[in-house]
DNA sequence: ACCTGAACACCGTTCAAGT
DNA sequence: ACCTGAACACCGTTCAAGT
């Protein structure tokens, strides 16, 4: 409507495609393969073309991870507890194969923000901390999602690649729960300790 | 004494030569410029003869993990409390450069296992946590440390290369107590949530 | 505006051959 | 037992040139 077919452009790729592109790549060849010559491959075209649309590899890393963690979906849980936002957030990570490295490498970069960060931050303000409480709380939970999730799927990704890991290959259906167990466990020891600070206030 | 001079062999570089070499280049170097080639060249050998005395590079830096984290030094704190425990080892990735990537990646690839976890974990039990209980608390709090020191070492490494990552140019000598105090503070979070735990039992 | 083709300076790993 | 020399199959990034 607001661009009439005298001005069709046709741009052969967009961002939003190559970042679409080494999405899917990811979880189906996982990180150590999401080359930017694979990437350029996945949408026949070669490796220079993807420095036209990206300065360098961890900013178009960055754009995926964004579109993986969901940031247009700004909403979401915005008024959730501090357990169902860190829930979602650790079911986004294991949405997509090698998401928690990923991540965790585009935040080290400081090239991205997390949307979970300032929803945990809010829910801690609303259980009774205060602002520099709160944002350690926050810290803290993503710190442990996060690496909880990266074992999680290192694990993954050795079990498929056939690797004995100890004795690991002894893992049974249960233990699958068990691991689900494991993390809301650990969820829960935090913020069983946000709980019992606030008693301190 | 137990070997005389008859049988004095003549090995130019030991196992441990490489790690200690490879550990010093890591440390004035960075993670990202370690390469084989690098630490090859730095104990003047062939990057080949390299492959003699390891496998291959994760196996050698998981030696390095190892050296750095002090595995040999079994003791040291070994009927601590949670908190000290955690202390030292965070002060033992803060030793050398971009150390909490290193040992995070090591671990991942289940090629080391962390002299802290079963401290941290009897510590729990002496708590009045029980087994399954102290080994959760053993793995968030393992978590914690490394993804606290990883994001910890990124940024002085941002800072030493001049970049400014937000808002952070404006670091003052007080911040960086603040920083300290912030470790902390999520630590005793989460201590604060096993003590919280146990009353429940 | 968007992409090609070719090059540069690197990687980790292997392997025959030397001593 | 320990290392050299050379090769293989990759990397990320740059840049002139095309359309």
């Amino acid at each position: 409507m607001k661009d009439p077919d005298s001005k069709t452009k046709i741009r052969r790729h967009s961002q939003a495609d190559i970042v679409g592109a080494a999405l899917s790549l990811l979880d189906d060849q996982g990180l150590p393969n999401l080359s930017m010559r694979a990437i350029a491959d996945s949408i026949g075209v070669q490796v220079s073309a993807l420095y036209w649309h990206f300065p360098n590899k961890q900013t178009l890393l960055a754009r995926v991870s964004e579109r993986l963690l969901g940031n247009s979906t700004i909403d979401s849980d915005a008024d959730g507890d501090i357990e169902s936002i860190a829930v979602d957030f650790h079911e986004r990570l294991l949405a997509y194969r090698d998401a928690a490295e990923l991540v965790s490498s585009s935040l080290a970069l400081g090239l991205i923000t997390l949307p979970a960060r300032p929803l945990i931050h809010d829910a801690a303000v609303r259980a009774g901390l205060d602002d520099r409480g709160a944002t350690i709380a926050a810290d803290t939970i993503v710190h442990f999602v996060i690496g909880f999730t990266f074992h999680e799927q290192q694990r993954m990704n050795a079990d498929s690649a056939g690797v004995v890991i100890h004795e690991a290959a002894t893992m049974t259906v249960a233990d699958i729960g068990a691991e689900a167990d494991d993390f809301r466990s650990g969820l829960r020891l935090i913020t069983a300790g946000i709980h019992a600070t606030v008693k301190f206030l």
